[in-house]
Order: structure tokens, then sequence, then C-alpha cells
DNA sequence: TTTCTTATTGCAAAATATTTGCAGTAAGCT
DNA sequence: AGCTTACTGCAAATATTTTGCAATAAGAAA
């Protein structure tokens, strides 16, 4: 698995300027088992941040400058969208396990209830757009919903 | 094609009160090609509301409203989501020639650049997921996204 | 038809996520 | 060390969607 050092210096090479935000962005989601919301990153940086163990001091960081270097990174391929969940994006970095491993659920459009369907089905789909596009890197955000066994009529 | 009074008695069977709003929401949605956010299902009922021709004079109808009916319309699988598109849903009807024959775009994460993939090639996933889940109706909402080739490092 | 129950509506206001403006700060080149 | 300008923090704006509540109306019952 890549280093954070080694992924911090491919992130230093593709931005303009590697700031605290940057910085502090790619390490959260790089400790991260699952995608995360901006809030989330800003929460787990504070949290981070008052864990005495963190020497030396961690700076603040604020939530928009979270929103903006998601953004930022997202635009350079380094951090990608995996779903919109209950109104907000969740990001993860590309090309980690948590990417690559990903899994979608299918939700019941009546009583909400969420299924998971096991490893993804659309690695294929990805590969076929990316022969009939000519794009590369590419990502999809998925949400399956349908009615669930008993909420079938 | 399902006429929109078959269509209006077939809601009507499925809910506890066929009312102006969830008539709206379905005629407006029934003459439409593509899908339609909120909002948009809103102004083109105020245009059809304010256009002269129409005979009884058609009721007002809030946004709120809307937004209430589509909740409730979707629980019931009369419409669906279809996409989440700069920062709002779009629904259709189910079972239209509007759900059906969907498609999906690729858009470039760099560039915003939006290209059509052409045929949704999805419906083979939504089937491997209903034997896999026991769900029915099944629906998917995605998004691609990926490097363009002009924004290809 | 009239009455009755309660699902639905309209209005105002709240909640939520995200974006924008701007003045001050700092990354990294020279 | 100085310089340019990308980036940040703070406050406020936007935009979409949700919620509370009193008034209305759909459709069953009388």
């Amino acid at each position: 698995m890549e280093s954070i050092e080694h992924l911090l210096e491919r992130v230093r090479e593709r931005v303009p300027r590697l700031t605290k935000g940057k910085k502090a962005v790619v390490e959260i989601l790089f400790a991260a088992e699952h995608s995360m919301t901006a809030q989330e990153i800003y929460s787990s940086w504070e949290e981070r941040k008052h864990d005495q163990s963190e020497l030396p001091h961690l700076q603040d960081i604020d939530l928009v400058t979270i929103y903006r270097n998601l953004e930022q990174l997202e635009k350079l391929g380094i951090v990608c969208k995996m779903e919109h969940s209950h109104g907000s994006w969740r990001y993860c970095l590309t090309g980690t396990h948590t990417e690559r491993h990903h899994s979608h659920t299918i939700s019941c459009v009546s009583c909400g209830k969420q299924l998971a369907i096991g490893a993804c089905v659309l690695s294929e789909v990805d590969k076929i757009i990316a022969e009939r596009t000519g794009f590369q890197n590419i990502h999809h955000v998925v949400q399956f919903t349908g009615a669930c066994p008993e909420c079938t009529v």
C-alpha cells in the first residue's frame, strides 16, 4: 500500500501549493475505512487536533476549507465522490482500497430499508464507458432503489 | 401508450385521496419529455394555469405540495428519482417512455464537460440485483465521472 | 345530500448542505 | 528576505428540502 508520505508527494506535484488544508483532507481520507462527508472530515480533524498525543499541535481548519479542497482535489482526480447519502456527498481517495472495493446498497422506496448488494457490479460498465467515450479514470455514483419483498404489493 | 385518464385511475387506487396536488404532479410528468425537478413541475403548472385556453381555471398549487406529493408517489412506486443534478432531484413517472428509454452522461471532473453515453447500460444490472435481493421494480440513479480526453494528463 | 373523519394543503419558518465575498495569511519561487 | 498570488477564515448568502400548524377538502358514512 502506498505510504502517506508518497501520496502527499504525488499530491504536491499536482497542486499549486500543498497547504495544511490539502494535507488534512488527504491525511484524514487516507486513514479512513469508508468514504466521508466534508463535515465528517472536519470533525475527524478536530478530534485528531484535540488528541493530546498529536505533536506538534495541529492547526485549525475551517469547514469551508475542507469543501474547497475537496472540490479542487476532485478536479485533479485525487479524490472522488462515492455517494450522495442523506443529503450530502461522501468522498474518498481514488485508487485506494476504499474506492476499489466499494459496494452498493439497494434501498426500499417504501420503508427505507437498506440491503447490501455485495461487490460492485459496475467495474465492467466503467470499462465499457471508457471505451465508448475516451474518458479515463472513470468512477460512478450509483444508488439502486426498489420495493423490498415486504413492501411489494 | 397509457392514457392520462387510465393512469390517474391507477393512481387513485393506490393513494388515500386523489387530490389536486397529486393530479397536477402526475399530469405534468405525464406530459413531460424528460425528468423534472420539483421546481420545474411547479413552474410548469404555473404556466399551464396562466394559459388562457385552460378551462376550467386550474387551482394554485404550492411548491411544498409538489415536494410532498413527489415523496408520497415515490413510495408507491408511481414516480422515481432519475438523477441528482445541479443540487436537485429530477423525477419521472415509472414505466413511461421517459423512464424506460433514459440514458446517462459522463461528466469530466476537471472541465465539467458532459458527454452522452447512449442507451442505458444498466438494465441488465437492475435484473441481476433483483435476483440477488428479491427487490422489485428496481431503478438506479447513476452518474459517471472521469477525465475527458482533453483534461487527461 | 349532509355529516364526519382525517389526509392534504398553504403559508411561514426552519433546517441543511454548500457556495461566495473579502481581507488577511502563507507557500514556494526568485 | 522579498514577492506573488493561492489559499484560508469568517461571515453571510444561496438553494433545496423539510417541518409546524391551522385551515381545507376528499371520500366514506349516515
